[in-house]
RNA sequence: GGGCGAAUAGCUCAGCUGGUAGAGCACUUGCCUUACACGCAAGGGGUCACAGGUUCGAGCCCUGUUUCGCCCA
């Protein structure tokens, strides 16, 4: 047992110095690293943007997972943390541009390989910021295990796992529709596009039939892509169109000859009924095209500018372009008319340019394969989500899966391993012998690198140590946002090559919203710094406040304000320490057992309390209910312990006290002191440490003592329930107090009329409440009497008075009594009514009729006495 | 168009198995009571969105409606 030192428990409480002070020591004594003894607890960090800094989401994330991991740490477990970044190729890739174009340069300037080598330059300077700051925040990662996703070996797990569902024919190159962003000039994912229900117009345009005088009029959102029509569509059932299906239109401004033809997915209640044909721009126009042979004409280059195929309109931007066409057909008499028209238009989700469907050369991965087993694995329950509502809408989306676009077309990420030599195509981690080999330009999709990342953290394709044990990882946690981009793909790829799902459950975070309840970004510069926030209220401040905020998997509205509550709290913790540290004295707690100690009723139940606080806060915890958790913990130590129980002591303390006495107040007070902040390091890490030096405690640090046991022997019903009935005298008494405008330190004399045991058990409570409640002196009424001028009241069917002739006013004093005897009469009544009806009589259970009998007679008790109590006052003013 | 979620005190939100509606902030009143004014004490404040239903009993379960938000197409 090491002694306290009060004296490093400095007033005012100074979170910056407190926390700038035991992120070294937890390093040295490598808290962080696993340590053999339990079974393995294993997180790792939802790889952050290597270019990123912390926002106000990342803590929120951060605090769960550390509660749960330090937590899991003081059970014993053999915890592992695994930090780490991701490249986020598009992200990283315009931060590099942007800081070129600063320079007046490109990366056309540099070229590739340099290119490259200037962002690997720019990400050791800049880049894993976020990670630093971490450290401040107290984050408990094995530091050691550190993973990017573009390092040597994370590369080669990446470009064995491409290669190997090559091999299993999961990856084809093929020549679709895919999203395509003109500004960052790489396709997208149908994940990586944002839909937003956009207003414009549906024009409707006339295409004359060759060798006819007839028409068919198609209406079209995008007049543009008419330039690049090689048909027309209408229902093959759609009587209007019958006669037209087969015939040629001629297409207005080009008068190139397209056919019409007929198709079952064509609309007929959309518009006319028949629609333009674009294959190169429209993904249903290019499912059309394939199922009638039609060929495709790409009008857009890969800015988003019309392209030679566009004749007159070359070189113009796609919007100026959609204008110049739309006037064009005026013009020329085609537009019959124009209709407002709204429409969901696909944003590309890291720029917010408008995307483009763009016909192009891309790599796939086959998806339905891989998601029918991601699938039993949700239904089966070997992965579990919390709240569960999500596995919905997981199963949803992989039931519904589409195939996935891995290629982009950018230089910053892991080059496609694939190799052409004229005709040849070989996929190979390594540059093919011979010579003349090229490597496929294009880069894999980010997210192709971290799905692998519970596993290709731990050495993976190599059969480590560490990935035998530690995998599968046991939670994962994370916003429910990226529950398609990441949770999902993680689960098909830990499927797919370790055989098993990487994590039995994942818990998902709330998101963070604004006042006006917009998501927090950066983007939207709604988010405030963390750092700065971190300043000014303390990283155990936030990291409190954020877990006993977030509700489980509802949005929170976050309002910095309420951090207050936080910072309050680790006051609060702190200075309770203080009273507590500075009423020691020498005496060696260590050495005293508990059963040399003679509890009082006051120690029996603030450790029975105790008992249910560890109780409740545990099984919180297990059930990630962890707001509830920080609830309890936060109840407990500012309620029952600071408000009570310190309250209750203060006086045992004393110099003249009863030495045997003082000392087990001492044990009581110290002991529950170290299993509050031994429930509470989890949440505020760096305060509970530097309190716990402070008083006597086992062992070196706190991030290495034990979790408390829920001890059975403290638990005491008795105690608690004459607590209990304390508590309603004390607070009697003072609402007394107040209300009869006595001045706040004035004490006063009590008289107390009750039942013999009552009285019994006030006398025996006497002396701890009279200095609560500021009493001088209480009488127990043994034969019954009353003083004659009292203010009153009912604690449990026990009268008090405080008899203050002349000093109460006797009119105000009745008519509170009425209105007490008002409150009461609502609930009387409701439970009358109730006991009346039959039906409850015989259906409700017996104990809930009996608990309703004794409240019945309680409030009947309670009235009558308040009955007479105003009807004495009347006998004497009369 | 399909799905999910929310609506509870002035604000932000809890409310687990249906059994006397809670917290923090804000508000009112009184206190610098030698741990803490980042505090203490006492208090006011509710048609649990609306309409039905199930039940002895509904904030909670069921059906429908309204409003807001999100996801998917």
């Amino acid at each position: 047992m090491r002694p306290g030192r009060p004296e490093a428990l400095e007033q005012p409480y100074d979170p910056g110095r407190v926390e700038a002070a035991w992120y070294g020591a937890w390093e040295r004594q490598g808290v962080f690293r696993p340590r053999a003894g339990g079974a393995p607890f294993v997180i790792s960090i939802p790889p952050p943007n290597v270019t990123g800094s912390l926002t106000m989401g990342h803590l929120l994330g951060e605090s769960i997972r550390e509660v749960i991991l330090r937590w899991q740490r003081m059970e014993g477990r053999e915890v592992l943390y695994v930090p780490g970044t991701d490249h986020a190729g598009i992200a990283t890739q315009n931060v590099v541009e942007n800081r070129l174009r600063d320079q007046g340069r490109d990366r056309q300037d540099l070229g590739r390989d340099e290119f490259v080598r200037e962002v690997w330059a720019w990400k050791e300077e800049y880049g894993g910021l976020i990670l630093r700051q971490l450290r401040r925040f107290g984050s408990s990662p094995e530091w050691s295990r550190e993973r990017f996703t573009l390092d040597d070996g994370y590369s080669h797990a990446v470009l064995l796992a491409f290669q190997r569902l090559y091999e299993k024919g999961l990856i084809y190159r093929g020549r679709y529709i895919v999203n395509w962003c003109p500004r960052c000039q790489t396709a997208l994912s149908d994940e990586e596009v944002d839909h937003v229900e956009t207003p414009g117009s549906l024009w409707y345009v006339r295409y004359p039939i060759k060798d006819s005088e007839r028409s068919v009029v198609v209406a079209t959102t995008r007049p543009e892509t008419m330039l690049g029509d090689t048909a027309v569509a209408v229902h093959p059932g759609d009587r209007r169109y019958a006669a037209l299906v087969g015939k040629t239109a001629v297409l207005p401004l080009v008068r190139r000859e397209i056919p019409i033809v007929a198709d079952a997915t064509v609309d007929p209640k959309f518009g006319t009924g028949a629609v333009k044909v674009t294959p190169a721009h429209d993904p249903n126009d290019f499912a059309i095209a394939q199922r009638h042979g039609l060929p495709d004409l790409v009008v857009l280059d890969e800015q988003g500018r019309m392209n030679d195929n566009a004749g007159d309109f070359r070189g113009l931007d796609r919007f100026e372009a959609r204008k110049r066409v739309a006037a064009a057909l005026q013009d020329a008499g085609y537009i019959e008319k124009i209709e407002p028209h709204t429409r969901p238009v696909g944003h590309c989700s890291r720029c917010d340019t408008i995307v483009e469907p763009y016909l192009s050369w891309q790599w796939f991965v086959k998806m339905t394969e891989l998601a029918a087993p991601a699938i039993e694995a949700a239904k089966q329950g070997q992965v579990k989500f919390f709240p569960t509502r999500w596995k919905k809408v997981y199963l949803n989306w992989l039931e519904n899966i589409r195939d996935w676009c891995i290629s982009r077309q950018l230089w910053w990420g892991h080059r496609i391993p694939v190799w052409y030599r004229g005709g040849e195509m070989v996929v190979a981690l390594e540059r093919p012998a011979g010579e003349g080999w090229r490597q496929d330009e294009d880069v894999l999709d980010t997210w192709f690198s971290s799905w692998l990342w519970p596993f290709a953290i731990l050495g993976w394709p190599e059969e480590t140590p560490d990935l035998a044990r530690y995998y599968p990882n046991s939670l994962m946690v994370t916003g429910s946002d990226i529950i398609f981009f990441w949770v999902a793909r993680m689960i098909m790829a830990g499927i797919e090559f370790r055989g098993q799902a990487p994590f039995p459950h994942v818990l998902f975070t709330s998101i963070l919203r604004d006042a006006q309840g917009r998501k927090m970004s950066k983007s939207l510069g709604n988010s405030p710094d963390p750092m700065e926030i971190m300043e000014r209220y303390g990283a155990d401040a936030v990291r409190f406040t954020m877990v006993y905020l977030t509700p489980t998997g509802q949005d929170l509205v976050f309002d910095e304000k309420r951090l207050e509550t936080g910072r309050f709290f680790a006051n609060k913790i702190w200075n309770a320490a203080r009273l507590v540290t500075l009423r020691l004295g020498d005496e060696d707690l260590g050495r005293v057992r508990e059963s040399s100690l003679a509890f009082t009723l006051a120690d029996r139940w603030i450790l029975s309390r105790f008992a249910h606080a560890v109780k409740s806060a545990t099984r919180n915890l297990r059930t990630y209910r962890l707001n509830e958790a920080a609830n309890v913990v936060y109840h407990f130590a500012w309620h029952d312990y600071c408000d009570w129980y310190l309250e209750m002591a203060k006086p045992r303390w004393a110099d003249d006290a009863d030495p045997e006495d003082r000392r087990t107040a001492r044990w009581v007070a110290w002991k529950t002191l170290d299993g509050i902040l031994r429930l509470l390091h989890p949440f505020m890490p760096f305060v509970t440490e530097e309190i716990w030096q402070a008083i006597p405690h086992d062992g070196e640090l706190l991030a290495q003592a034990s979790w408390p046991p829920v001890k059975r022997s403290w638990v005491d019903p008795t105690a608690e329930a004459e607590v209990g009935f304390l508590q309603e005298l004390v607070v009697a008494v003072r609402n007394l107090r107040v209300e009869t405008g006595l001045p706040a330190g004035r004490r006063v004399p009590v008289v107390v009329r009750g039942t013999p045991d009552q009285l019994d058990l006030v006398e025996r409570l006497a002396q701890q409440i009279q200095p609560l409640a500021r009493i001088e002196a209480l009488h127990l009424s043994r034969d019954g009497s009353r003083p004659a001028v009292a203010a009153s009241a009912v604690v449990r069917g026990a009268e008090l008075f405080l008899p203050l002739a002349g000093l109460i006013d006797l009119d105000e004093e009745r008519s509170r009594l009425a209105r007490e005897a008002d409150r009461l009469l609502t609930d009387l009544e409701s439970s009358r009514k109730k006991l009346r009806n039959q039906d409850f009589l015989t259906k409700a259970r017996p104990e809930i009729v009996e608990k309703e009998r004794q409240r019945l007679a309680a409030l009947e008790e309670t009235l009558e006495k308040l009955k007479r109590a105003r009807e004495s006052l009347r006998t004497v003013q009369g």
